[in-house]
RNA sequence: GGUCUCGUGGCCGAGAGGUUAGGCAAGGCUCUGCAAAAGCUUGUACAGCGGUUCGAAUCCGCUCGAGACCUCCA
């Protein structure tokens, strides 16, 4: 069905990809904890993850997404002690805790769509499935991989290494993660200090708690990523997406519950997308070094000299790969803005193009095309598909000289390959410099009025009228090009 | 401290044993009353030092630098 190949973390090698049941794909991947807004780092994953996905359809697959939606159980601590992220902010902000769910996970939502993401197949919460955790834990135990201890269940790690290994995803042996452990309050009820909470007895001020069959108390946080991508995808799925930051320990854990409580290991390529950095260091809430995804749109953050359309964003993300390191700053999205507007001015002269030529040109159209499917096809290689993009603007440059470049058919055709790379792949959306109807017409009429007064001036070598006109439209935002067929303009 | 990744021209970023990545910026040219825009065009870069090889930015070793994970964060 296509020639995709995925770089799947678990083997760390590209490997055709080969859906379990084409033409379904299933695919999983971990989404936010509703404790905080989203910030630009979580957005670049996302919009990875909307990347692959948009292609996956492209390629006429039927893919069923699900994303999670983290609304209970994750800790601030990965040690599976302290306070529980979203009740935490609800103290600190006197609300219920679905209060703070409700609103996060709103303006996640938000984003996502103000970023053109598109929406995933279903969007399970961990409170939502908490039935579906209780019965994952209850066959882990009976089966010897997990174990009970003052009300709380852990997994047992001792007995899964019997028979599986454990840190293959994230390269690390079991006794550089033994050393690396340390002695903390509410690990005495560990039998190995590698085993991880499935559930936790709620201490008395613990306020998300649901009863179970060891005592009342709340799901580890890696449990509902196992319950519910075996719940929608099955024992064995296609793809499991997240950040990097989760190959450990969220999803060596995740694998060991899989293994454990099915015999499989969840999914069969595993993608991390890189972490997006802000002035060199990595974008985290707890640090202060973050941007707010919104922020790009309104221009408001010390880091940004304007604002930016969620299309430039994307398109500065999609510039880099998904498994590199993405620096921000301020220059380089101006840079890519600029490259991307280019590119949408070119296909817009495309879209105008007279119909002259001949019906085909000596540009092959499906060859570069195909070019363009090759470097997704090389684990989702955005930059390059983007590079070929703008080898295609140079070439409508070429025709609009000699229209027997492209031809009328080549035109065309090259003209729909764009939109779909563009708007239905890279998931860019079509901006248009004009704004509303009744606007757009009113302006339109004012400035031919404007533009035809300051073309008699130039007719009568008026030349102060002419560039006082100029230097006043440009107050105002408008830019007066003057070009071998007259003038025209546009609002920036 | 342990594990791992990375270091590409002014900037951002692909690639990856031998052939131009691309974008932005910069220089030149075309167009032009001037400007802007647009188009064309130029630039031989891969941290340093060794090694393997006919040939390395690409493989190996060391050094320096940066980052990630191990400890909440996509």
């Amino acid at each position: 069905m296509s020639n995709l190949t995925l770089y799947d973390s678990l083997t760390g090698e590209l490997r055709p990809f080969e859906p379990i049941h084409a033409p379904n794909v299933g695919m999983y991947v971990c989404g936010p904890t509703v404790y905080s807004d989203v910030h630009l780092g979580n957005t670049r994953t996302f919009l990875s993850f909307d990347l692959l996905f948009r292609y996956l359809q492209h390629l006429g697959y039927k893919v069923r997404y699900v994303r999670n939606i983290t609304d209970a159980g994750h800790l601030e601590s990965d040690s599976d002690v302290g306070e529980d992220k979203i009740a935490k902010k609800a103290r600190l902000e006197q609300l219920e805790p679905m209060e703070i769910v409700q609103r996060y996970t709103v303006g996640f939502r938000a984003v996502m769509q103000a970023y053109n993401a598109l929406p995933p197949s279903i969007e399970p919460t961990a409170t939502g499935h908490i039935v579906e955790q209780i019965e994952m834990i209850k066959k882990l135990i009976s089966d010897g991989y997990a174990y009970e201890a003052n009300g709380s269940v852990y997994f047992s790690i001792g007995t899964y290494l019997q028979k599986y290994p454990y840190g293959e995803l994230s390269g690390r042996s079991i006794e550089d993660l033994e050393s690396g452990t340390r002695d903390l309050d509410g690990q005495q009820d560990k039998r190995h200090p590698l085993d991880f909470a499935l559930w936790k007895k709620a201490s008395p001020e613990h306020i998300m708690r649901w009863p179970s069959p060891w005592s009342e108390g709340f799901p580890g946080w890696h449990l509902e990523c196992s319950a519910m991508s075996t719940k929608y995808l099955g024992e064995e799925f296609d793809i499991h997406g997240g950040g990097m930051d989760l190959k450990f320990p969220h999803h060596e854990c995740e694998i060991a519950q899989n293994k454990g409580a099915t015999g499989h290991g969840g999914a069969r390529y595993w993608l991390h997308a890189n972490m997006l950095t802000l002035n060199g260091k990595r974008m985290a809430k707890s640090t202060g070094n973050t941007l707010d995804p919104r922020d790009l749109l309104t221009g408001e953050s010390p880091h940004l000299s304007k604002a930016y359309t969620p299309g430039a964003v994307r398109f500065f993300i999609h510039q880099a790969h998904y498994r590199s390191v993405l620096d921000f700053s301020d220059s380089a999205l101006q840079a890519a803005e600029k490259g991307y507007y280019r590119l949408l001015a070119s296909m817009e002269a495309l879209a105008q193009r007279p119909a002259q030529g001949p019906d085909r040109g000596t540009w092959n159209v499906a060859e570069w095309n195909a070019q363009c499917s090759d470097a997704m096809n090389q684990d989702l290689n955005s930059p390059v598909l983007i590079a070929h993009l703008f080898d295609a603007a140079k070439t409508i440059a070429a025709d609009q000289k000699d229209p027997s470049t492209l031809g009328q058919t080549g035109a065309s055709e090259l003209l729909a390959a764009m939109n779909t790379w563009m708007f239905d792949v890279l998931g860019l959306a079509p901006e248009h410099q004009s704004g509303s109807g009744k606007y757009q017409k009113a302006l339109d009429a004012a400035m031919s009025v404007v533009l035809d007064v300051r073309r008699k001036a130039r007719e009568s070598k008026d030349w102060s009228t002419s560039d006082a006109l100029r230097d006043a439209l440009a107050q105002g935002g408008i830019v007066v090009q003057d070009g071998p067929e007259g003038s025209s303009f546009r609002v920036e």
